[in-house]
Parts: structure tokens; C-alpha cells; sequence
DNA sequence: AGTATATTCAACCATCCGGTTGACGATTGA
DNA sequence: TCAATCGTCAACCGGATGGTTGAATATACT
């Protein structure tokens, strides 16, 4: 009975998915290679998947004993339209985007590129 | 530490959240007339409406014994700019959005049209 | 003053969520 | 065949979430 927009938003809630969701848009991925800049548990971040692939904004395809993670923007489609209801935003600003991506790819609590190592 | 996105999307995910954000597009109310469609304790709503001024997306101001409660669309730029730039969705399509609102106030669970349907 | 209205607080409950570890099935390759 | 790799499953944990009820606070009405 969850809505479309229930899950997709909720997926959205959280920084390691949205990070996971910026990694996709250059390229599909192996789980294996999703998870290894993170500091988190391969099982861990096979939950997250699970969860983007729940919303719809992953596709999951078995090749072989490798499991490519492939971004399925189209599933955001929904919501997106449903917030520029509210505030007409401008169209489009990809600088603005690029920004964001930016960083949270940097410095986001979550962000795997220069974590504080601990407990390695 | 946890980043407006986080915030903005959690509070987003919930349906009746959403349905209250619709309803005050057409104007401020109380606490007490948001809550009055709904299936729910007056308790229930003031925390709903709690999470969606911590999220930004609603401000209340206090007048007298009365808590007027005002949408604040700007908060979910960040949020939509976001999310535009995974699909570079067609602007604002306000067409689909009014579909959309009355899909939600129709025909959704936590929709406050129909009280007597609850239980199925 | 006394009562009604508007809203929150506090405690409580069940459930979900994000994470872990360890075992497991499946596939690859030496 | 045997071992390594890929990924999920199951059980568990602590903390957040969504909801309730009942008391408390603040304002308004008569």
C-alpha cells in the first residue's frame, strides 16, 4: 500500500543511498565495487541496494556470479515532479547539481573518499 | 550533522506529511484544522508538523492560543534541484502536479476525504 | 473566577531502520 | 576437486519513527 512516492523519498532519506545513486550516474557497477570506498559491511550495503532497487531508481542484473547495479533515474520522475509543484523551481540548474554532487561526494559524513580510517 | 537533504526527504516520505504540505499550499492553518480531516489524535499531527518545520518546509508562528502553520516551498529547492539533475525532468509541469495532488487527497490511505474508510 | 479551547509534553508501545556478524549458495578458476 | 570470490540470508542489536493516551500549559471567553 506504500505509495510509489513513499519509498522513493525514503530511500532519498538517506546520504549513503544518494551518494550510492551519484556514484551510478557515470557508470553501472559491480555490488562488490559499490561497497569498497565505503567503511561499512558488503552486506551492509547490499541493504541499501535492496532499498534503492525497492524504489525503483535501481536495476539489478546477475551476470554471472556479479550483480551490476545500473541507475534507473525515471523512478524519481514522480517525486520530482511533485516537489517542483510546490516551489516551480528553476528548470534544470546542472550547475547547481554539480555542486551538490560535489560536495557530498568530498565531504559528507559518509562520503568515501577521505574518512577518518578508524578501526581498519 | 545530519544535512538538510536527509531531513527534507525523510520528512517527505511520510504520506501524511505530504498531504498536509498539499493542503497548505492553499493557505495557513492551524494546528488544530490541519488535523481535523485526519484519522489521527491532535498529539499525532503536532508531531507530524513538528518534523516538517524541522525539515523547513513549514514555519509556525504563534498568535494568541493559536499556531498558524505556513508552507515554505523554498525548502525543498535543494532537495528538487537534486533531484532534477539525475532525470532533467520537464520543467514544471503543473498539469501532472494537480494530478498528483488529487490523486493523494482522494485516494490515498491517510487521504482526508473519506473517514469511514479505514477499515479494509 | 471558572471553564473551554489550542497545543504540547511525557510516557509508553510496536514496528521499522541501519548496521553488524557468521553462515550459506552460487559461480569462477587453479 | 578445492579454494577463492560475489552476494545474500538470518539473527541480532540499539536507536529512530509513528502512533497512542493523559496530564500540563497557555490563551480566550463569559
Amino acid at each position: 500500500m506504500t505509495d510509489q512516492l513513499d519509498t522513493v523519498f525514503a530511500a532519498l532519506a538517506d546520504p549513503t543511498r544518494r551518494t550510492i545513486l551519484s556514484m551510478l550516474l557515470e557508470d553501472d557497477m559491480a555490488v562488490t565495487d559499490v561497497a569498497e570506498p565505503f567503511e561499512m559491511s558488503l552486506a551492509g550495503i547490499s541493504k541499501h541496494l535492496a532499498i534503492l532497487a525497492g524504489a525503483g531508481l535501481i536495476t539489478q542484473e546477475k551476470r554471472g556470479r556479479v550483480k551490476w547495479c545500473k541507475l534507473e533515474p525515471d523512478a524519481m520522475r514522480a517525486a520530482s515532479i511533485w516537489m517542483q509543484g510546490f516551489g516551480q523551481f528553476e528548470p534544470v540548474n546542472l550547475d547547481a547539481f554539480e555542486r551538490f554532487l560535489e560536495a557530498e561526494l568530498r565531504g559528507a559524513p559518509t562520503a568515501p573518499s577521505e574518512t577518518a580510517r578508524q578501526g581498519d
